[in-house]
DNA sequence: ACCTGAACACCGTTCAAGT
DNA sequence: ACCTGAACACCGTTCAAGT
């Protein structure tokens, strides 16, 4: 065929067949080879539109992050940091659960992803308006960070097995109810996700009313 | 050589091998014939003791899920399930601190591997004996391990590029000392755990008042 | 039982050749 | 500029052959 009149490929071609292909076969399903073919050329076509694979799954992640909901640090109250960080949260939460094979990518961080590094600005930038000091902003960012992508590299509840025998009661003497765990999957780790971020938010609370405390009162 | 006297491997020493090649080099550094290299035989020989790579993964991640100390839910006094939460997380952090590489292993949950299931068995066994309901006991377990997780597989810090040119302040108006946090990671990412951890267990304190505040006081 | 080399079906990436 | 097939140095795993 050699160079065809009207590019076979994009970027954005590219990008979006290895998403559909991270979501139904996971992250190791993604060889060259593989998504090349799901887009009917050769391997090394994609050396055209991407330097390494590397950069294709940073495409892929930043897709991701592109999907979450930061408006709320924009609009409404900048002083309703706890409304803004909750609703985040659960924006943030919902967009790594459709696409949970690509959590391991994000992990590495923003880097030079635009969509992850507005992200972390629209955090950032939120907190601080919100009266949150610089350092601590920084550490809100983290710490969400920290149990946002905790909650989504692995299910909780997924991570046990189905089957009654794995519980030797003389081993783990609390675990006889652990292989019900697999079948309430969603519901448990909603659950958990849910309390933990509430306590979250109310141990946040907590420090911010005794920074605000030290101040004279406005 | 074929079969010799005595074996030249075991389950042991092929882990131990695999754990110092990991954290030297990387989860994709662990290769079937990089790790027999190490140990001085062939490849397949490995295939005599595991069946398969994601076996001996799954060893290495229980010599580390081991590492976490648990006594906390054993000793001392079983009310005080905030101390033992704490000291709990910050042994488990460390754990995974020293072999970051083997976090997105763990992330696939305890399955079948025993130190995992112990680390599971004492947290939920302590909780219940604190005096938490069932089903809270194991949404703490389970948030616990989200932010836990998510503070182990990737550092927040160390996401950030050390460039300064990478944020643009048009682009991320707030991320104009971003490319100081690579350079100050640990400091970071420790400052971020800990002021998040005690939020964490701010707010669980207060679900537990508002708990035992329902029932009459012992 | 426990090691070996050969072999199979894969990888990511480079490169000269085609238009 | 953008695609191709061939090639390189890798993978995980199986298996017959050796002791």
């Amino acid at each position: 065929m050699a160079r065809p009149r009207k590019p076979l490929l994009s970027r954005d071609r590219i990008v979006a067949a290895a998403v559909q292909l991270v979501d139904a076969e996971g992250l190791e399903a993604v060889s060259t080879r593989r998504l090349a073919a799901a887009l009917g050329v050769s391997g090394p076509s994609l050396y055209n539109h991407f330097r390494t694979k590397d950069e294709i799954l940073d495409a892929v992640a930043d897709t991701v992050s592109a999907r979450v909901d930061l408006s709320m640090f924009e609009e409404g109250d900048p002083r309703d940091w706890r409304t803004a960080l909750h609703d985040w949260a659960h924006s943030y939460r919902d967009a790594l659960a459709d696409h949970p094979n690509v959590v391991p990518v994000l992990a590495r961080g923003p880097r030079r992803r635009p969509a992850g590094l507005r992200l972390a600005d629209a955090v950032f930038g939120g907190m601080t308006a919100a009266g949150w000091p610089a350092a601590q902003a920084t550490r809100i960012g983290a710490l969400m960070r920290y149990f946002i992508l905790g909650s989504a590299v692995g299910s909780f509840a997924g991570g046990f097995v189905d089957d009654e025998q794995a519980y030797d009661p003389g081993d783990y003497p609390h675990l006889g109810q652990a292989h019900l765990l697999a079948e309430r999957r969603r519901e448990v780790d909603e659950g958990a996700f849910e309390t933990g971020l509430a306590a979250l938010l109310d141990g946040l609370a907590l420090q911010f009313e005794a920074l605000v405390g030290e101040s004279p009162a406005g």
